[in-house]
DNA sequence: TATTGTTATACTCTATAACTATA
DNA sequence: TATAGTTATAGAGTATAACAATA
């Protein structure tokens, strides 16, 4: 792991993470906003793609997992049900709990949301040079073992 | 630089655009909720940030820059004005305008802020080792131009 | 008593529409 | 009439606290 020196400085790090936490905000939001007008917002998508990836959990590994508290991901649950992009099932041996598990709606819905629908960005992504678009790979599943806190193993 | 051959193919931009897009949603969630006991919120420190970047502007101006609409800018401000961090004076010539500055305090606020606030997000990026340091680098100011170069809608 | 999930409530962020003041 | 900015209002997203059901 850490076998090697760093190069950034200590000031030099404290940007990287200042620049990176704001170019991660004003991303969010252009994201979100590009979406407005989707049946699903990127909120809901975002739990859709976890179940997706990760199959058939309990709401409280749901919510642990999109990093938001059980209580938000109780609303987040409602309206995808309402939609009927998931259905819910009693866990078999503990009456408190229910399994959520994405319908054969909500699966077509996310394939095709991956396909198509991530357009604004997919089209910025498109007209950057293949080393640019590798250099943002590698940095994409970095990210993502940060938010996990560990190396996704998948 | 300009080298334009693909090496991932369709699937796999489209793959990195939603992944991208997921742990962009993700990161920003934990971001805004880590600043919780903070004196501003991310929102308000990407403002911040801008102001001392760019220098002083019109708020239509830093609206533009942060990609959010007037009136949220409004609420931004009226904010900020109300710590005491930033200060206003009319346009020279434009009775309409008002130029937006950091005050004293915004301006130690923030330096501050860089220095120690981060510090979710700078421990882990501490414990990379510096070539992935230097990837994150990469890819930041890759997706800064993404956001800045992006069209407001189209 | 501890855990899982929901309900009640409130706050932040953001948008659109309508308005005011100035050009 | 057009532009810069604000006010009014609404909706999404998220949190904490309190509650019910089950273990």
């Amino acid at each position: 792991m850490n076998d090697r020196r760093e190069i950034l400085g200590s000031d030099d790090q404290a940007k990287l993470a200042s620049d990176l936490a704001l170019v991660i905000i004003r991303l969010a939001r252009k994201l979100r906003c590009q979406r407005v007008n989707s049946p699903v917002s990127i909120t809901q998508l975002s739990a859709l793609a976890t179940l997706l990836a990760e199959g058939p959990m309990s709401p409280g590994a749901l919510a642990a997992h999109e990093r938001v508290r059980p209580p938000s991901m109780t609303r987040i649950l409602a309206a995808l049900e309402e939609l009927g992009l998931i259905a819910r099932t009693g866990h078999p041996a503990d009456g408190r709990q229910t399994i959520v598990a994405l319908s054969k709606q909500g699966t077509e819905l996310i394939e095709a949301d991956n396909r198509d629908s991530q357009r604004w960005l997919h089209q910025h992504l498109n007209r950057l040079t293949s080393d640019q678009q590798a250099l943002l790979r590698q940095a994409t599943d970095l990210l993502a073992e940060l938010v996990t806190g560990a190396p996704q193993s998948s």
